[in-house]
DNA sequence: AGCACGCCGACT
DNA sequence: GTCGGCGTGCTC
C-alpha cells in the first residue's frame, strides 16, 4: 500500500496528526537548469524525507535528482492529486547540515527572497549525474533472431542494433540518434515482449561529462537545410568539435536541428569528460614570516577566540594584513577544521592565492563563477569531504557547503562586488558570512584598509560585548613609511596655461620614472578614449538609441574603424564621420577614458612604455595575470588603469601613483559616495611604495579643497570617519538606519511609474510611520537599454524593518513591470 | 535537459 | 493530405 491512500482521508477530515504522521507531500526543488519553480511529489509508505535531503524524482520521461526543499501537508491547490508522482528515493540524507539550512532560510527571509533561489546558490549545477533510460533485449540471444515482419522498419532496425550489440543493451538516446522514429519501433518490441526498458541506477557522482559535438563529413548523401548548412559551417569554422552548448549558443540552434544531422551521419553527439582547467603554475613553499609588534599584537587577539567572535582588521595599505590571515589559519587547520576565505574577485589578486598555495600547497581550492561547470564540480565535491581545507572564492562562495567551519576571513571587506545588486537574493556576502559565523559559532575577520562605516562602527559598538574586535594594523611593515600626497590644483594648472591633461608636477613624476628606471600607476576611472563626442556646429551630443546616456569613444589602435560605445548596454556603432544632424565633420571628443591618456603618453612620453589595465582590454580569461606578469616582468613602464588597480595589486616596484582626475569619483549623487571616493582613492594610493624605494601619489582636481581630499592626504580614517558619520546620523542612513531600494523597471515609462506610485502610496498605509518612504523617484538615469527606471527607497530604523509581503508587491506591478528588491543596497542610481 | 506539440513549407 | 524541419513550452 502506499502512504498517499492511507494519507488522503486524514488531510481531507481535517485531522493533524503532525507529531505522528509526516507530511504526504514534499515540494523538491529540481536539478534543472534555468528552472524557477518547485515540484510536489508525494512521499512513499515509509519512506523518512526531510528538508534538505537529495532525492531522484520522475520527471517527464527523465529521472533527475532534486532537493527537498519543504514539506507540505496540503497539497496546493492548482494541483489535482491524480498529477502528483511519488519520490523516487533518497540519495542522501541531511546533505545540507541543519544549521545551514537555517542560513538558508534567514539569507531567504532578511533578503525578501524566494528559499528557492537561495538553494540554489549553494548547489552547484549538475548536482546528481543524471540517470539513463535504457532498452534491453530480453529474447534469448542463442536461439534464432526473432521473426521481424511482424515489425515496422524503425522496429526491425532498433531489434537488429540491439542484437547485434555484445550486451543486448543500449540507451534510449542512442537508438533514438541512430534509427529514424526509433521511439515507435522501441514500443512495438516492447509490445511483442522481446525487449523492456529499465532505469540505470543514478550513478555516484563520477567524473563531470559534458556533451560534445564532432564533425563528420562537410558533405554527405543527404542534402541539408541552409540552417543544418549553417551548424554544419560553424562546426567547421571551430576546428570540427565544440561542446555541444557552445555549439548551441554559437550556431542558434536547437537539440531538433542537431538530431537531424546527426541521423543524416554529418554530426555524432558523444560524452567527453570536460577538460579540468586548474593547473595552477608551481609556487615555492613559504614559511611564516616575522611579524611587526601590531601585527603580533592582532594575530594574539585572534588566536584566542574560541565560538562566535567579529575582528575588523584595520590595516593600512601594505600592513600585512595576508600574513595575518595566513598565521590565524594554520591552528585552525591543525584543529581540523576548514576555512573560508572570500575576496572581492579571484582574477584580480592572483598574488593572494599563490601566497596561499605557497604556504598550505594543495588544501587550498578556488571556488568562484568563472570555474568551468567540471571544475566547479569538483570543487564542490571536494568541499564536502570532511577534512580541513581552505576555500578562497568570491561572494557566492560564502554558500561554500563546508562541514565543519572554523573561521571565515573577508578580504577588502569593504569592496562593493560582496554585494549582489540586481538578480535575487540580492545579499551581501559580508552580512551572511556574519549571520553564518554565529551559526556556525567560529570567528569571522574582516580585513580592510578602509573598512566601510557599518564595519567600522560594528567592531567597536560597545553593546556588542566581547564578540567584536577592532584590530588596527596603521603601519606598514618593515617601517616603511605611507607615501606622501600631493593634491594638485588643475585650476591653477590651468591659469598658468598649462592645458594638458597632465599638472607639472605629474609630467615631471614621470620623467623621474623613466629616468630612474622606476614604475608608475596612473588612475582614472573612465574607460574608452572620451566620455562623449559632440558636434562643434550644432552642439548635438551622440547619445546611446537605447540608453539616456552618451556614447563613449573607443579608438583600439591605428588601423581600426573607430568605435561609439554605450557603457551601459554595451550597444556599439561605428564613429560617423559626420554629426547626424546637421552633417558637419566637426565632431569632437570630451572627457578623458583610459585610451586617450595612453596615447597622451604616447605624444608626449615616448619613451615610457604603457600597458592598459581595464575591462576593456581584461577580458578574456587569464588576461588579468597576463599584464601583471608582463608589467610585474618590466615590460612597461606605466600601468594605466581604471577601478581595477585599487583592488589589492601588490606591486612592489611600483614608486609614482597619478590620479588623473579626482573629480568624477567626488561628484556622484548617492548617500555612499563619500565612502567611496575616500576608499577608493585610498587605495589606489596605497599601491605606491610597497617595495624597498619609496613612493609618491598625485592626485589632480579641480575641486582641491574637497574634505574627503583632505583625509585621503593624510592618510586619516579617523578623520573621514568624524565627517561622515554625523552627516549619515543626521539623516538616518547606515550604518545608524537600514535601507531597502524597490527598483522597478519597464519598457512603457507610464507603467513603470503609475506602478511606483501605486507601491508608494501601498507603503505609506501598509509600513506605518517607522518606515520612511524616498520617492518614488525616476532613477538618476531614467532609461537604460529601452527600460524605464524607478525607485522607492524604504529608510527605518533596524527595529521598523517592515515586513514586505512580496506577492503583493509584485501583483501591484503593472503589465511589463519588473520589481527587484534591493536589501541594504550598495549602489542607489 | 528531453520530449511533445504545433506550425510551416515541400512533396506525394 | 503527409512528412520532415524547427521553434516553443512543459515537466509535479
Amino acid at each position: 500500500m502506499n502512504s498517499r491512500f492511507l494519507s488522503w482521508p486524514l488531510a481531507e477530515l481535517g485531522f493533524s496528526y503532525e507529531a505522528a504522521v509526516t507530511e504526504p507531500w514534499v515540494q523538491v526543488l529540481v536539478d534543472l537548469p534555468g528552472n524557477q519553480k518547485d515540484y510536489t511529489y508525494a512521499v512513499p509508505q515509509g519512506m523518512a524525507v526531510q528538508e534538505g535531503d537529495v532525492v531522484t524524482v520522475p520527471f517527464g520521461s527523465q529521472t533527475l535528482g532534486g532537493i527537498v526543499i519543504g514539506r507540505l501537508s496540503q497539497l496546493p491547490q492548482e494541483l489535482e492529486a491524480h498529477t502528483i508522482k511519488e519520490l523516487e528515493g533518497v540519495v542522501v540524507q541531511g546533505f545540507f547540515s541543519p544549521r545551514f539550512w537555517r542560513l538558508l532560510h534567514w539569507v531567504a527571509e532578511y533578503y525578501y527572497a524566494d528559499l528557492i533561489q537561495v538553494v540554489r546558490l549553494a548547489l552547484p549545477p549538475g548536482l546528481i549525474a543524471k540517470s539513463q533510460r535504457r532498452v534491453r533485449l530480453v529474447v534469448d540471444k542463442s536461439l534464432p533472431a526473432p521473426e521481424s515482419q511482424f515489425l515496422s522498419q524503425p522496429g526491425r532496425e532498433v531489434l537488429n542494433l540491439l542484437w547485434n550489440s555484445k550486451t543486448g543493451d543500449y540507451s534510449y538516446r542512442y537508438l533514438q540518434h541512430c534509427v529514424k522514429r526509433a521511439r515507435q519501433g522501441i514500443q512495438e518490441l516492447f509490445k511483442q515482449g522481446w525487449a523492456e526498458s529499465y532505469l540505470e541506477l543514478p550513478q555516484p557522482p563520477r567524473a563531470q561529462q559534458q556533451k560534445i559535438v564532432f564533425l563528420l563529413a562537410e558533405v554527405g548523401i543527404e542534402p541539408l537545410t541552409p540552417k543544418q548548412q549553417e551548424i554544419v559551417n560553424c562546426l567547421k569554422q571551430q576546428g570540427g568539435e565544440l561542446w555541444l552548448q557552445d555549439l548551441k549558443q554559437k550556431a542558434q540552434c536547437s537539440d531538433s536541428s542537431l538530431g537531424a544531422l546527426v541521423r543524416k551521419g554529418y554530426i555524432a553527439i558523444s560524452w567527453q569528460e570536460k577538460l579540468r582547467l586548474s593547473h595552477q603554475p608551481p609556487v615555492v613553499g613559504d614559511r611564516p614570516q616575522v611579524l611587526t609588534p601590531q601585527q603580533e599584537l592582532a594575530l594574539g587577539e585572534l588566536l584566542c577566540q574560541t565560538g562566535y567572535h567579529l575582528s575588523l582588521l584595520h590595516g593600512v595599505t601594505g600592513s600585512g594584513k595576508t600574513e595575518v590571515y595566513l598565521q590565524a589559519i594554520a591552528p585552525i587547520l591543525k584543529k581540523g577544521k576548514s576555512v573560508l576565505v572570500l575576496v572581492p574577485e579571484i582574477g584580480l589578486t592572483p598574488q593572494l592565492t599563490d601566497r596561499f598555495r605557497a604556504r598550505f600547497g594543495d588544501r587550498i581550492s578556488v571556488y568562484h563563477s568563472g570555474l568551468g561547470q567540471g571544475e566547479r564540480y569538483d570543487t564542490w565535491r571536494q568541499m564536502l569531504l570532511n577534512h580541513a581545507q581552505i576555500v578562497i572564492g568570491t561572494r557566492s562562495a560564502i554558500f561554500a557547503p563546508l562541514p565543519n567551519l572554523g573561521l571565515i576571513i573577508l578580504d577588502e571587506e569593504h569592496d562593493s562586488s560582496f554585494k549582489q545588486t540586481q538578480l535575487a537574493p540580492t545579499y551581501d556576502a559580508r552580512t551572511v558570512a556574519q549571520r553564518r559565523a554565529q551559526l556556525e559559532e567560529c570567528p569571522l575577520i574582516l580585513g580592510s584598509a578602509t573598512p566601510s562605516l557599518e564595519s567600522w562602527v560594528r567592531a567597536q559598538d560597545p553593546s556588542a560585548g566581547h564578540t567584536n574586535h577592532y584590530l588596527p594594523l596603521p603601519q606598514r611593515v618593515e617601517k616603511r613609511p605611507l607615501p606622501p600626497i600631493e593634491i594638485v590644483d588643475m585650476r591653477q594648472e590651468l591659469r598658468r596655461g598649462n592645458r594638458s591633461i597632465f599638472s607639472q608636477a605629474l609630467q615631471q613624476a614621470l620623467i623621474d620614472l623613466s629616468e630612474k628606471q622606476q614604475q608608475g600607476i596612473l588612475f582614472l576611472n573612465r574607460r574608452g578614449h572620451s566620455t562623449f563626442v559632440s558636434c562643434r556646429s550644432c552642439g548635438v551630443v551622440l547619445n546611446c538609441p537605447h540608453c539616456d546616456v552618451s556614447l563613449s569613444y573607443h579608438y583600439q589602435q591605428s588601423g581600426s574603424v573607430p568605435l561609439l560605445r554605450c557603457h551601459y548596454c554595451n550597444y556599439t556603432q561605428i564613429h560617423p564621420q559626420r554629426c547626424p544632424q546637421c552633417q558637419s565633420s566637426y565632431l569632437k571628443f570630451f572627457g578623458s577614458g583610459t585610451q586617450k591618456v595612453t596615447q597622451i603618453l604616447t605624444e608626449q612620453f615616448p619613451q615610457l612604455r604603457w600597458l592598459r589595465f581595464d575591462s576593456d582590454t581584461t577580458q578574456r580569461k587569464g588576461e588579468h595575470r597576463r599584464l601583471l606578469d608582463a608589467f610585474k616582468q618590466g615590460k612597461a613602464d606605466v600601468l594605466v588603469g581604471t577601478q581595477m588597480l585599487t583592488k589589492g595589486l601588490d606591486l612592489e616596484q611600483v614608486t609614482l601613483v597619478g590620479v588623473v582626475a579626482a573629480d568624477s569619483l567626488l561628484n556622484f549623487a548617492d548617500y555612499r559616495s563619500t565612502e567611496r571616493a575616500f576608499q577608493t582613492l585610498t587605495q589606489v594610493a596605497g599601491r605606491a611604495g610597497r617595495g624597498a624605494e619609496p613612493g609618491r601619489v598625485i592626485i589632480q582636481t579641480y575641486t582641491p579643497h574637497h574634505a574627503v581630499l583632505g583625509a585621503v592626504k593624510n592618510h586619516d580614517y579617523q578623520a573621514f570617519v568624524d565627517q561622515e558619520l554625523p552627516q549619515r546620523q543626521a539623516l538616518n542612513y547606515p550604518p545608524q538606519g537600514q535601507l531597502i531600494l524597490l527598483r522597478l523597471t519597464g519598457p512603457l515609462a507610464q507603467a513603470v511609474e503609475k506602478t511606483a506610485l501605486a507601491m508608494a502610496h501601498y507603503g505609506q498605509k501598509q509600513w506605518g510611520a517607522g518606515v520612511e518612504i524616498l520617492g518614488p523617484a525616476p532613477a538618476s538615469i531614467l532609461r537604460v537599454a529601452d527600460r524605464f527606471r524607478w525607485h522607492l527607497l524604504l529608510k527605518f530604523a533596524p527595529q521598523h524593518r517592515p515586513s514586505l509581503d512580496t506577492a503583493q508587491l509584485h501583483s501591484l506591478c503593472l503589465a511589463g513591470v519588473h520589481l527587484a528588491i534591493d536589501v541594504d543596497p550598495v549602489y542607489i542610481d
